[in-house]
DNA sequence: AATATAATCAACCGCACTGAC
DNA sequence: AGTCAGTGCGGTTGATTATAT
């Protein structure tokens, strides 16, 4: 199509706005509306192309803007909005009374981005970063070992699980691992067996007793299940997974995650998350325990689409 | 205090979409 | 069905402000 001819009319005014010029605008749509934007700035006295008058009514002088810093309620709902939308900012907008469009695509540029990279989370994907380097500064980040190949449990220790981002570094990391049967950068010895990924990426070596001899992890020889996916039942430790993932606060310092495997395919069959001081059990409580085909760290991304209690929001990605 | 660099965000540009004719 | 005006949208720019050196 044609593009509209105030683009190119030189004698218009461009860039900032002046104080006056807002009360112009302010004070002419407040009386007759903005109705047709292209003939405004004429009947309003301004110098300017509808575009731009319209674009500063409702990026600035709309009286229902909300201005001021986001609330950790509106970053959470940006990110799981833009998980699922991308970056249609106008869609989010939506979402979150008083934001424009332009306002939330700016915070996400400057600001949410930089935080998803900090946290090991591609912002484009909301999937963990696939960069080597990346995953490799990671295992700095953890230390203690494989054990116990023989009951096929690996354990993991976090340093100071209280930080939130550390756990949030865990859970990518476990799930790059248990995606990556070969471990991309790292050497993997000659033969028909695959190193167990997360050795690979702390540079052991398999036993072979782990690959060869042991019998595979079935379910019915696990503990018993938590009902519900995600939920810790210990709620002075933790109040869910989900709630961890969006920011509530962990109190214990230490926490073990053992991941329970199928030996053949590496899949993950369970996890448990339980605190340094019951490390030594494999028991029941204070677990978050999954059973799944599928790499259950998936269902934790997932559970980042089902966060949002809200039938508009669905409808509206339905659409 | 002066300067350099980084961060922020209002505003612009141009393409896409919609509806009237 | 094709054309066009009006509007919406997303990417980008660049002026301003904040922070670091």
């Amino acid at each position: 199509m044609v593009r509209s001819p105030c683009c190119f009319d030189s004698s218009l005014k461009k860039g900032p706005w002046t104080p006056e010029e807002d009360e112009k605008l302010v004070d002419y749509i407040n009386r007759n509306g903005h109705g047709s934007w292209r003939t405004l700035p004429k009947l309003a006295g301004l110098n300017r192309c509808g575009k731009s008058c319209r674009l500063r009514w409702t990026n600035y002088l709309r009286p229902d803007i909300k201005r001021g810093k986001f609330s950790e309620e509106e970053e959470r709902l940006i990110v799981n909005l833009h998980s699922v939308l991308g970056n249609k900012w106008s869609r989010i907008a939506t979402h979150l009374p008083g934001r424009t469009d332009n306002e939330i695509k700016n915070f996400w540029n400057t600001h949410m981005r930089k935080k998803l990279l900090q946290m090991g989370i591609d912002p484009n994907t909301h999937k963990p970063r696939a960069d080597l380097n990346h995953l490799l500064n990671l295992s700095a980040l953890l230390f203690g070992n494989l054990t116990s190949p023989w009951n096929n449990i690996v354990k993991l220790q976090l340093a100071d699980a209280t930080h939130l981002t550390n756990i949030r570094l865990l859970h990518n990391l476990l799930q790059q691992i248990m995606n990556t049967s070969t471990f991309p950068g790292v050497t993997v010895s000659a033969g028909t067996q695959n190193l167990y990924p997360l050795e690979q990426l702390l540079n052991k070596t398999a036993t072979t007793s782990l690959y060869t001899n042991e019998p595979f992890a079935r379910s019915e020889d696990l503990p018993s299940q938590a009902p519900t996916i995600g939920v810790i039942d210990n709620a002075n430790l933790w109040a869910s997974l989900e709630g961890e993932l969006l920011g509530l606060n962990m109190e214990n310092n230490n926490l073990i995650m053992n991941s329970c495997c199928d030996i053949q395919t590496g899949n993950p069959l369970r996890h448990q998350l339980v605190p340094a001081s019951n490390s030594s059990s494999t028991g029941t409580s204070m677990v978050n325990q999954m059973e799944s085909n599928a790499n259950p760290l998936n269902d934790v991304v997932d559970s980042w689409d089902k966060l949002i209690d809200d039938d508009s929001f669905w409808k509206d990605i339905q659409e």
